[in-house]
DNA sequence: TCGGTGACTCCCC
DNA sequence: TGGGGAGCCACCG
């Protein structure tokens, strides 16, 4: 069975739902961690079907803090405003103190 | 059934 | 150092 492959949506949802309040982090993080770093296109593919999930797709960007999903969410600028609820600086899309506010999957393995 | 698309990223020149 | 091309895999029509 390819339910490994199935399961790498899951497993996406599964890491967004990890990521802490305040914290973002990107689609090549998420697939890194699922051993796909290759495939960070499908990570932002699953977000779609994140939609009615409690997953925080707001909180996943790309690799340069852009909000290139923020099209994606009901609202144009719904993403940003979630990502600044949140005390993320966010300025003309793109997150500021990315470094600062950057999430690694892996450390949940801390 | 097959082809095309996509919220990206990395490698090569 | 900078820019361009290829890769990856699942979903939709």
């Amino acid at each position: 069975m390819k339910a490994e492959t199935l399961n790498f949506f899951d497993r996406v949802y599964a890491v967004a739902k990890q990521i802490p309040y305040g914290r973002v982090t990107s689609y090549g993080a998420i697939a890194k961690y699922l051993g796909a770093s290759r495939s960070a296109r499908m990570v932002g593919y699953a977000m779609n079907g994140s939609g009615g999930k409690d997953v925080p797709a707001h909180r996943v960007v790309n690799r340069k803090g852009l909000l290139t999903g923020k099209h994606h969410f009901d609202g144009t600028n719904l993403m940003q405003q979630l990502l600044e609820s949140e005390g993320i600086v966010v300025i003309n899309n793109q997150i500021q103190d990315l470094d600062k506010v950057f999430w690694d999957p892996f450390s949940l393995q801390n």
